[in-house]
DNA sequence: GCAAAAGTGTTACGAATACACCCATGC
DNA sequence: GCATGGGTGTATTCGTAACACTTTTGC
């Protein structure tokens, strides 16, 4: 707990963005290389200032958007971060948001990577805090709703879907037990499609039926 | 949806305050008595500014504080509301948080009074938008945490407790489910002391025994 | 034929639910 | 003695968890 010696006149609004997508059997999360002095080795979430004509919502995806290139992904309002000292050049009031990527989907814009959640870089800022906060909200969200889709390509096997569950809660499934369950939930159709070209037996794809987000038991 | 037709130049930081409690059978929320010009008639979750040096919690605190006499509350962050016209004299970002009031305890404070929140008289702002995601999260969170011990008095009846949990659920608990769960959570502490000078039988006072909000499955 | 993942049912256990009567007090 | 809420146990149902083998493909 550092007190700020900086007496600030104004009160600034940003929003940060939590971008998560599963990558290499891990949950990962999408960063930018910092540039300003204090923060030279550090790494953020991409993150940018709240224009006075737009809402928070707007100014979520457009940063997003400018930062990464990435549009219409899943965007929801995680927490407001206020720490007086959380920004040692101002006073910032970030609202942090976080973004699910579907697999297999690249991100090209230069110093972005890709890191695991579970092993981050330095992080600037509070950002260490909002994205353990995003991280834990993944998870819950994760049980309770079926926002998963927003993490999967359009179609998919069962098992891909399984090992996306595995990965965000950190523990195996069992495999009937978990088909049991999602299949019974009706989220799912089934499409006349089967994997092909890999060495075991094919699978048949699926997909979500809607693509709203919706309160449902799933663990 | 209308369109903002006011160009800001600058965005500011409000927090308003949902205060919940029990009273009259029923879950209540403390309004305020707008007297701007535009919202003679209607009422608002006491709000207003936070300024430069403070943390948006502090802020809540203070503001509560301020507009009520109440201290001590359990204080939770909402959700932060962020759309341009949400207030017709200025931008105003507001982070909305929410507050418990044990039962039984009075608020004096002249402008202020309760009203049922399945019964809100006109709202200025989008402060029904925000009481409804209020009345959403503290449903929920009844369900998956302990914050109850901050609605209800020092020492209770287990009936109470009940009575509490069916006025925010809206819908009847088995009493006896209800007293076999609550107590295989080792949430409470009887006390040596009971009721008296009730038309029935005395009954046994508890305790919460710790009153730090925590995870745990009641309903 | 071997490796690799897909697909499939049943049993056992524990949690949640439904349900009714006697008890202690004030008046 | 009557009205009022306090207090208690059991049987049933339902959901969750545990568990192993056969199938289809590529190489």
């Amino acid at each position: 707990m550092k007190k700020s010696v900086v007496k600030y006149r104004f009160t600034v609004n940003a929003v940060d963005i939590v971008i998560f997508t599963i990558r290499e059997n891990e949950l990962q999360v999408l960063l930018l290389k910092m540039q300003k002095p204090l923060f030279k080795k550090a790494w953020a979430a991409p993150g940018g200032l709240v224009r006075p004509q737009e809402s928070l919502e707007k100014a979520a995806a457009r940063i997003l958007a400018e930062k990464t290139g990435l549009t219409g992904l899943y965007l929801e309002q995680l927490y407001t971060f206020g720490r007086v000292d959380r920004d040692p050049f101002g006073r910032v009031v970030s609202t942090a948001y976080f973004a699910l990527l579907p697999v297999g989907q690249a991100v090209l814009t230069v110093g972005l990577a890709w890191f695991m959640a579970a092993k981050l870089p330095v992080l600037a800022y509070d950002h260490k805090e909002i994205i353990a906060a995003a991280v834990s909200r993944l998870r819950a969200k994760l049980a309770y709703t079926n926002i998963v889709y927003a993490l999967m390509p359009k179609e998919f096997v069962l098992s891909d879907l399984q090992k996306t569950y595995e990965v965000i809660l950190g523990r195996a499934l069992d495999k009937r037990n978990f088909r049991k369950k999602i299949l019974a939930l009706k989220l799912l159709k089934t499409t006349a499609r089967l994997t092909a070209g890999e060495a075991h037996r094919p699978a048949v794809l699926f997909r979500f039926i809607d693509q709203q987000p919706k309160a449902v038991q799933i663990l």
